[in-house]
DNA sequence: TCCTTAATCCAACGATCGCTGGATAATCCC
DNA sequence: GGGATTATCCAGCGATCGTTGGATTAAGGA
């Protein structure tokens, strides 16, 4: 690892060493935790000294903070997207409502399957609220009443057949969550696991709605 | 806090320091994670000294899978004992397999919402998998075995629509878990919150089988 | 050219960590 | 009563932790 050059940074160039730490210790927070990650640690696997994470990002407690922002927004950003996509095929009404549904919930397990970090680091973050007191409102919230609020714009035509939305769309991301681990777990065969959970999840949806009349 | 008494113990009596400081250790753990609790804060948390805690449980990592074995083996007890009861009920052949099933599951949450600890010791080990390496086969598996078992000798008299009862079962239990957390992390209401959610896991159970004819 | 600003690293501080050797006290066994 | 055994605590070891002060280098601004 070539040692970076010190001094003052040239104009035009943005800033790559507070991103290359912030990947480096999402990764190593995500796999260990925040107390088994040493600063040490993420310098090292950003190829950094430790007084240079220091630097950009403050105490660990606020690189720990900056790490979740990251990652959360980029989330965020992914479902808010499709949210936007799944309302205006809704809106246009040509759609069928349970296959927009479907598209929705898709997009939020893919994005899960290409970031497991995500994943850890909500679990932690459910573990060690006392860790996170400022992150509640500001990313949890959104998410869910996000889907809720589909599934209510879906249900508009037809009858929704569930008494409580708010538990059965946790119900279904945390049983995202838990494909994500499973998947992280095991060896081969992804695919295979990938493909039946999906058809689980759609299974699952259809279950909500009453069945098509003939 | 009274100093404990050193010395042997008298011969009829038991030994309850060791108890005491592996439920003080499994609590903390479950709150904090396995590197965020010193060995003095065990011993505080016991009303001991740390040289008695290394004394009794050993190494750190040694009393970290001490905890996990106590909080596991209870749980594995109570499934077990609720799936002896729930075949023996399908065997008399006089109950309704559906509402077998429901009492089986019922057992589970309400085992979890008991001890929430169970549900975080099983997120860290999921979330952190090298520190369990010898726990695999002694407990995560007789458990999903069991609930995959009982669905499918629950299923011998009525079909049952599931392509996937393995995926569907973890589905089922991370669902709980996520249901112990939610209750965990909110602050009132929680009998109205336990209320939808056992609503809600038995109108899934119930997806799972064919509607029962007129 | 010279001063300011910014980035990086080195060295080290105080605190805390897991762990242990040894002293002391209380009980059992003979 | 008197060793043997066990439980408990005290004191301290070496290692690692998060954090910081200061030196060095490189670029911008005048």
């Amino acid at each position: 690892m070539p040692r970076r050059r010190p001094g003052r940074p040239r104009r035009g160039t943005e800033r790559p060493t507070r991103d290359l730490v912030l990947a480096a210790a999402t990764a190593l927070f995500a796999e260990r935790g925040f107390d088994a990650v040493g600063l040490r640690d993420v310098a090292a696997a950003a190829g950094v000294d430790v007084a240079t994470v220091a630097h950009h990002t403050g105490t660990k407690a606020q690189l720990y903070d900056a790490c979740f922002a990251r990652v959360f927004a980029a989330e965020r950003e992914v479902l808010e997207a499709a949210g936007e996509r799944a309302r205006s095929a809704l809106a246009a009404g040509g759609g069928d409502a349970l296959r927009t549904l479907h598209d929705l919930v898709d997009v939020f397990v893919d994005f899960l399957e290409d970031r497991p970090e995500t994943t850890a680091l909500w679990l932690r973050r459910w573990l060690e609220p006392h860790r996170h007191a400022d992150l509640d409102e500001r990313y949890a919230a959104p998410l869910y009443t996000l889907v809720e609020e589909l599934l209510a714009t879906a249900a508009e035509g037809g009858a929704l057949v569930e008494p409580t939305p708010h538990v059965t769309v946790r119900s279904l991301v945390w049983a995202v969550h838990g494909h994500v681990v499973a998947l992280a777990a095991q060896n081969g065969s992804a695919a295979r696991e990938r493909r039946e959970f999906r058809s689980f999840v759609h299974r699952f949806l259809d279950g909500l709605y009453p069945p098509a009349g003939p």
